[in-house]
Formats: C-alpha cells, structure tokens, sequence
RNA sequence: GGGUGUAUAGCUCAGCGGGAGAGCACUACCUUGACAUGGUAGGGGUCACAGGUUCAAUCCCUGUUACACCCA
C-alpha cells in the first residue's frame, strides 16, 4: 500500500542508484537493435562551478530529449564532462593559498602550482556534476570528460597545429584587451562595456614654434603621456593649416605631429583628438595609418612605467589620472572639464577591474576564414536554430568576426604547443623587428626538437620549459633576470618570454623555449563535440555519435561556443556538430531582474529540489520554458507542480485500493464500457500531442498537455466516473475498468517519466508488485505508441457526460442546494441515444451530480430548474428549494448569452463580402453554430414559460 | 547609436486571422472512502496606445510609449 504523500528527499536518491546499477544511462541503454542513434554533447560546466537554476533548466531540457528518445527506442548518447576553466580555478587555488598562507602561485612556481589544481580538482571539480544527479541528469557518467583530460588535450594540440600549419592560427603584436589584475589578456567577449558618469577633460597642447595651440579633448587624460600625435579631419578648415606642424606635449616635452586623419570627426568635441595607439583600438588604428610608433606608457598591472617622466613612474593609473590633471590645471593645459557619460570595459566577470587596451604578443585564429563554412551551414539549413530568430544574432556576429585572441597569461589550461628560439643570420627575417623569434609549433617538444634541429642544423638544442626554469632560460640566453612584473613593460615582458632576434647566435648551442602562455579555455570547449568521442584518434563512438543531434545552451554562449564548435567542428571533421540548435531562455526572478548573488535575489535549484522535489523543479522549468521568452520564476509555479506529483501519487494510491492490477493480455481495443474505450482513446490523443510536442521542443505545450490530461481528464473524470463501476455489481464491468485504469496509469508514467522521472519511476516499481512482473525499469521500457485508439463515439457520449453533470451541479450551486442533499432528475423529451446514454451512466451521474433517482416524464414540475443538453431537457424539482426569481434570472441570462452569439452570427452571415469572400468551412462552422445556438434559445424559451 | 524581443486576468505565463485560456491568488460551498499538497461552483480581461491591411484583427503591417536583452 503506497503512502499518502510521496517523499521525494528518500526516493530519488534510491532510484538514482537503482537506473546507476542498472546501467541505464550507458551509451545504447535500451536501444532496439539497429537502432538510429541520438546524441546530445552536455555543455560542460566549470569545473569550479556550483549547479544554478540556468544549469537545472538546460539540464533538465536535454534531460528530457534524453529520456524521450531513449524510451522511442533510439540508441542514446548523452556525453557529460566538465571544463577546466582556466581563469576561474586558477583563481580559487590562488585564494586558497592565500587562505592557507602558504607560498604564492608565483613563488611556488609553475609545476608545484599546476600539480595543486590538480588535487584541488580531485577534491572539489565533482560539485556540479553530483548537484546534477541530483536534477536526475541520465547521462553517462562512464564516459565523463574534462576539457584537460590527455584525450582531450591532444585534440587541443592537433587542432592547433593543424591551424598553425594552415595559416589559421598566428601570432603577433596587437591590441588586446588586458585584465591587469589577473595580467592577461581576454577575449573580446570577455569584456563587458558599462555606461559610467565620466569627465572629458579638454587639453589645450601649445604648437611648436607659434603662438597658436590646439585643444583636444580625451576621456582619459592620464593616457597623454603615450600621445604620439594629434589629429584633425583632413578637411576641417579651422585646423588644415596646422597638419604637418608639431605640438609640444605638456608634461612630458615630447615633439609630435599634428596629422589629417577622417578619424578625427569634426562635430565631436574640439574637433582634434590626441593618438595613442597604444592605449586604445581607434588609435592604434590611426598610428598604423600614419607609421607612428606606439608607446606604451603601463607595465602588465597597469602601473605608469619608464616609458614616462621619472615622477609618474610606478604611479597607479587612477592616481597618475588624479596627479596629472592637477598638474595640467595647475599649468594652464587644462581648459574645461564636461560631465559624460561613457563607456568603460570592465572585466565581464567581476564587473570590478577595467579592462585596458594593451600593447603585447598574442596568439590569434582567423576566424574570419573559418567563419564562412560555418556561416554557409546555417544559412543553408544545415544546422538550424531553435527558436529561429538566434540565426540572426549569429549572422550578425559570424558576419563581422573579429580575429580572435587564443593566448592567455595564465598556467591552467593547455599550454600552447610552441617553442621559440633565434633566428639565425641566414633567415630572411634576420632583420626583421616585428617578425619576432623563430617559432616552432609542434605536437610534442620531441617534434619541436626536430623541426629546430632542421633549422639549426647541427647545433645542440637545448630545451627551456619555462615557468620553474624560465629564470635559467633567461640568464643563458640574454641575460635577462627574471625581475618583478611590475617592473616591466610590455616590450621588456615580451622579451622575456621570446629572445631577442637580433641576439648572437652561440654556435654551439641553441636554446629553445616553450611558449609560457595557454590558450583561451574557449579554444578546448570548441572541439568538446567530437574530442569527447576520442578524435582525432577514429574511434566507434565518434563514428556512430557524431555528428551529435542537438545542442541544448543559452543564447548568451552563441558566441563563446556555439559559434565556435561550428567553426571547428566544419573545419576538423567537415561536418556539423549538430543539426539544431535549441536555445532556451533566462530565468529572471519574479519581477524579470536577473539573478545575481549582489541582487540576492537568486533561486538556488538545490533548494527547490530539497523543498518540492526534483521532479516538481523539473516539471516546473519545463512547463515555462516557451520559446523566445525569457522566464520568470515564481515559486507558487514549483508548488503548484509539486502539488501535481502529489496528485499523481494519490490517483495511483486510489487505483492500487481498488484492485487496478495489470492484465497480461489486456487489449484496449477490447473495451465494452464507453468511459473506458474514452479514456483510452484520450490517452492516445495526450500521447500525440505530448510526444508532437517533445518533438518541437515546445517543452511547456509537452508539460501542460500532459499535466491537462492527467488531471483535468483521468484524475476529474475518468477515476470519478470509475468510482461507482469500482463500487458496482457488475463484476465484468469492473474487471474491465480495473484492466484499463491500470493500463492507462501505465502510459501515464510513461509519458511523465521525461519530465519527472523520480515519482514515475517509483510508481512503475509500486504498481509493478501485482500482476505480470515488470520487465524491466521504466527508464528504459517504451514510449507509448497509441495511434489508432481514439473513439468519436465514446468521446461524444462522455462529452455530453460531462455536460450534464457540470451543468446539473452548476445549478446546484447557483441554487443554494445543500452539497449534501440528494434530489431528483427528469428527462423530458429525450431521444433514443439519450435515454440510452442516461441508462448507461446512471450510476455515474447519480452519485457525481448526487442525485436521488431518474425518472423520465412529459410534464414539468412548476418549481424546478432546467437544463438544456442537446434534444433533451434535464429538469431538477426543486420545490422549497428554489428561488423562482433567480432560477428566471438564470434562464434569461442564459437566453441572453446565446441571443447575442446570434446577433453576432448574424452580423456576419449578412454580410455579403464575408459569403464571398470567407472559406466556406468558416462559414459552414458559423451556420452551424449558429443553429445550436437558435435551438437553445428556443427551447430556453420554453423552460422559461414553464416557470411563469 | 544599431539590433532583437516583450506588453493578454491581481501575480507568473500560454495562445491565436473567425467562439479570450492555464496555474497561483480571490469568493462561496464541501472533512462525499485517493488526494485539504484536495473537490465543486464562481468572480475577474476596451488582449499597452494610435493608425492601417482584411469580409473579419488580441493575432498581420506601420508608428508611439514602456520594459528587457544583445552589439558598438
């Protein structure tokens, strides 16, 4: 006997373990032989990560799809893993030791440091994924990958040599977007631009050997230390006369020119900009164009460095900011200042540090070559967009993909496979500044070696790995201590790390040098599609799961990652990772905020699960999550929904106490009784609606079909109708309906179990204790396949059921009878199918609308209340019950209704355009519905003088 | 500045070229042999505003307003 309420805190973790041993989560659980596969790549979570409700939603999601398609039968693959998130864990560890007191990442150095994430990822990295056992996530957790993983790792190098080898991937000197608290760079997607009240300063520069100045303004008036030019538009007349003079640079005394350049837009401020290419992107634009040579006034934290004035040197940047604009204003330079609103980069993750423009030695991937394929792939429909409209946010971005910066100054993650070492006087770029070292890019440092010893001939090679050794590099090679950053500028750091070209070559020995830097975690995440199934070695799973089906994110990584794995997925296996991409939304909190820790107003899923249940979260996120539309979570929905599993618990409990056990033979098409041929055709019609849904990823028309259905149909009406069979003497009517009930409960789990596997799967094993033994878990048994099973007549004969005990206990209510009293019902001019129907449904109707008896009669009592249901006319006496008045109400009200439907109608079917012009179903639809409504007025009308 | 989306019941949201829907909340009644995490019956909406297209507009188009998000 099952419990009155479901207790899902000791269930779940039961049944989880039960589908675990059972293996249903392996790749092919329950697969038909020969069967068509479907696979789904998770999007891996940090590593560092904790589940939050955008994790339970995509989960749940592919959860669903999963277990869908796993019970249709196919041959399913979810492959989990996580990614090692090479910012976000070095910086846990960091703190860590900092916590613990122990020595610095630096001071450890690299090896000992790399080799603590390494046991920090072995403590904590499960988080996540155990919080998504949790949600009840049915992947294969045998086949778990990590983005650093040795497979995956090799996949990373290929891929980067191949795109090395192929001109794809180079490196150069270029803007990047610095973070100088972390002293690395980040991709442009990492920096998030947040409007600040802000000041322009205007500065007026004095003109060399004039009296004249000009003044120009600039939002960051510190970053004139590094001006190396002033600029006008080329036509701007008060300021032609001036291009090809100089002004001297207050402060610093430098002598730069004043250039024409279209950049300098005469509307804008003064109409003069000053140019510091190496602090921002428009400059460094301009500098390019003009040959002007960067200066680069910070060191990697952003401190002011010996690139400057002696004074300012070491000064913060927002205190050289502070100190220099009270020495310009001092001096006179300063004219004005303006209160603006500007833009500024903060780093997107903290939303605390600015980003800086900064000048260094960076890895990139043209991604605009690779773009184009993966362009061509959506626009032909190759891969598509669930909802659409994401096809052209992804245009947008893939049409003006920006090359993209890879390299990263950090030592967690994939250290980039290239080693560096002198040119040698015969290299054709001997003299060649901006070609850097000679670099070798390799899959290992043993083919590095041999790609060197090709270039240097018999030289002996020496190896320098960097991180613990690179002070020993530094020293053999140029003498270079290994000083602090801070100390440093940028040429001097890129120094560092690549020797100086133009260094003598010792004959004897060459020193090689491994790139110190690792690559965008975002470089491994594109290749998680096919690296997880073992490329670039030809593996089984890669054959027979990939390409994968659907990809299941959010829009906010369509950039990040979705873009990219179709960039890399055409690029290395000439195909798409996957054929359509479904996006779901955000979950904002109930007053449409996002979710933030600072807000506090974060819903933790954990929390839910603890307090409803996983599967009342489940169904939750999935009965809201309607395409295109961002979500907003109330937690009445969860109760709601937790309710719902509650019900479904009950309806099983009532079924098990009225002996609805299995038959082994049972044939639906069998049924006599018309309530059970119904509900066996209504489950065939939920069946379809549900699995068309699933099928649309139109998750909440899946959940609310099946939540209509299970309660609205077979908990309201189907057990209500079933009580008096259950209660009844006819035993055969009885078996029957026990056989269908049980059947249908059946299907019911079934097609709950994707959206709440926990309640269903238990239900399957409770209800599997009488009759025929289960065969096996309902995770793996099969979707219901009910086509064929819907019954007009039955479902006629039960509509019009309903009708007249809805319609029966409406007037009830209406008329103040007492919920307990029992009383009459009359027939009065009944037909044949409605005698029949009546004769048929006695029991039901007089225990449902609780009635005393039915009598069937021509004469109308004067004090009763009636219904209109088709030809006939159901009459209730309700002598000293009755106000007269307000059952005349009822009737004209009624009359009324129906007139102005009329009315309506009529409006319609006289006008000649519409004949013309509609389909002649719609006006078909509106002369019927025209002449019921006539019918009942009339015979309203009737009832009505009956009560005069 | 450019783009995308949203505006429907008190709240959270579906829907849709031809009869306005759900859950929660609300009101009244009900301890009727599964379930009060329940049952029954109700009340509640100029479908943001203004135009247009159409025989017909909550739905399509244009504009306005408000909000949200993305990009610069």
């Amino acid at each position: 006997m099952l419990e009155k309420n479901y207790e899902p805190a000791s269930v779940e973790t039961r049944i989880y373990e039960e589908w675990q041993e059972a293996g249903a989560f392996k790749a092919g659980a329950g697969a038909k032989p020969g069967a068509e596969t479907f696979s789904i790549v998770i999007p891996p979570p940090n590593v560092t990560g904790s589940l939050h409700i955008g994790h339970a939603l995509n989960n749940t999601i592919q959860d669903i799809l999963i277990r869908f398609e796993r019970m249709r039968g196919k041959d399913v693959l979810w492959q989990p893993g996580t990614d090692h998130a090479g910012i976000a864990t070095q910086m846990i560890v960091e703190r860590q030791l900092m916590q613990r007191q122990e020595p610095s990442r630096r001071e450890m150095g690299r090896e000992k440091f790399l080799e603590r994430v390494w046991e920090w990822k072995a403590e904590s990295g499960g988080t996540i994924l155990n919080q998504l056992k949790r949600l009840g996530a049915s992947a294969d957790w045998s086949r778990e990958r990590f983005t650093m993983d040795e497979g995956l790792s090799e996949a990373v190098r290929k891929v980067f040599v191949t795109l090395y080898e192929k001109g794809l991937i180079y490196r150069a000197k270029r803007l990047v977007n610095w973070h100088p608290g972390l002293e690395t760079a980040i991709s442009d997607l990492e920096v998030e631009n947040i409007e600040t009240n802000g000041k322009m300063w205007h500065l007026r520069y004095p003109i060399e050997g004039s009296e004249e100045t000009i003044t120009v303004a600039t939002t960051r008036p510190e970053t004139m230390l590094g001006d190396v030019a002033v600029a006008v538009h080329p036509e701007d007349e008060r300021y032609k006369h001036l291009i090809g003079k100089h002004v001297i640079l207050p402060l610093v005394g430098r002598r730069i020119p004043i250039i024409g350049d279209e950049y300098a837009d005469p509307e804008l401020g003064s109409g003069a900009v000053k140019i510091t290419p190496a602090h921002d992107f428009n400059d460094f634009e301009v500098g390019q164009r003009h040959g002007l040579k960067p200066i680069n006034i910070f060191t990697t934290t952003a401190k002011l460095n010996n690139s400057v004035p002696e004074a300012y040197r070491g000064l913060d940047r927002f205190d050289a900011r502070t100190r220099i604009v009270a020495e310009l204003e001092e001096s006179g330079v300063l004219v004005w200042v303006d209160e603006k609103k500007i833009m500024v980069p903060y780093d997107e993750k903290s939303k605390q540090i600015v980003i800086e423009p900064f000048l260094t030695d960076q890895w990139f991937v043209k991604a605009e070559v690779l773009a184009e394929p993966a362009l061509a792939s959506v626009k032909e429909g190759r891969t598509k967009f669930v909802p659409r409209q994401y096809e052209n946010t992804y245009y947008a971005w893939m049409e003006n993909i920006k090359p993209w910066c890879i390299s990263r100054q950090l030592w967690w993650g994939h250290q980039i496979p290239a080693w560096y070492g002198p040119r040698l006087s015969t290299d054709p770029d001997f003299n060649n500044r901006e070609a850097g070292p000679k670099c070798f890019v390799a899959d290992s440092e043993a083919d590095a070696v041999k790609l060197a010893q090709a270039y240097y001939g018999s030289r002996k090679i020496e190896v320098y790995a960097g991180g613990a050794t690179a002070p020993d590099y530094a020293k053999a090679f140029n003498g270079f201590e290994a000083t602090q950053r801070d100390r440093l500028n940028a040429d001097t750091w890129n120094a560092r790390k690549h020797k100086d070209p133009f260094a003598e070559l010792s004959d004897s020995k060459v020193p090689l040098h491994r790139d110190e830097d690792v690559l965008d975690t975002w470089f491994s995440s594109a290749l998680w599609p096919f690296s997880t199934m073992g490329w670039p070695n030809q593996t089984p799973e890669l054959a027979k799961y990939y390409p994968t089906d659907v990809l299941v994110t959010g829009f906010d990584i369509i950039f990040f990652w979705v873009a990219r794995m179709m960039m890399m997925g055409l690029e290395f296996t000439g195909t798409e990772p996957f054929h359509t991409v479904y996006m779901h939304a955000l979950v904002r909190d109930e007053k449409g905020q996002k979710m933030s820790k600072t807000k506090g107003n974060v819903i933790d899923p954990l929390n839910l699960i603890d307090e409803y249940g996983a599967d009342a979260t489940r169904f939750t996120l999935a009965a809201m999550a309607a395409q295109g539309r961002d979500m907003r979570l109330a937690i009445a929905r969860v109760e709601g929904y937790r309710n719902f599993v509650t019900k479904l618990w009950n309806a099983a409990r009532f079924l098990e106490m009225n002996g609805c056990v299995r038959v082994e033979a049972y044939d639906p098409r069998a049924n006599t009784l018309a309530l059970n041929r119904w509900i066996v055709g209504s489950t065939a019609r939920a069946a379809a609606a549900i699995t068309a849904a699933i099928t649309d990823y139109k998750f909440n028309e899946a959940a609310n079909a099946a939540y209509d259905f299970v309660w609205g149909t077979f908990c309201d009406w189907y057990i209500e109708l079933a009580k008096p069979v259950f209660t009844g003497e006819d035993q055969g009517a009885k078996a029957e309906t026990q056989a269908t009930a049980a059947f249908v409960l059946d299907q019911i789990l079934k097609l709950l179990h994707p959206f709440m596997p926990f309640v269903t799967e238990e239900l399957w094993a409770e209800t599997g204790k009488a009759g025929p033994a289960r065969e096996k878990l309902l995770i793996i048994s099969e979707w219901p396949e009910l086509a064929g099973l819907e019954d007009v007549d039955a479902q006629a004969e039960l509509d019009w059921l309903v009708a007249l005990i809805s319609g029966i206990r409406s007037v009830r209510q209406e008329m103040n009878v007492p919920a307990g009293a029992k009383i009459k019902l009359l027939v009065v001019g009944a037909g044949e199918e409605t005698g029949t129907r009546v004769e048929a449904n006695l029991s039901a109707l007089t225990r449902l609308a609780r009635l005393e008896g039915v009598d069937y009669t021509s004469d109308v009592p004067r004090d009763s209340a009636q219904l209109i249901l088709s030809e006939a006319t159901f009459v209730l006496p309700l002598a000293g019950v009755i106000d007269l008045d307000a059952e005349r109400g009822r009737l004209k009200r009624d009359i009324a209704k129906e007139q102005s439907e009329i009315d309506k109608i009529d409006k319609k079917l006289g006008n000649e355009q519409f004949l013309a012009k509609a389909a002649e179903e719609v006006i078909e639809e509106q002369r019927t519905r025209r002449a019921e409504a006539e019918d009942k007025v009339k015979r309203l009308t009737e009832a009505l003088s009956r009560l005069s």
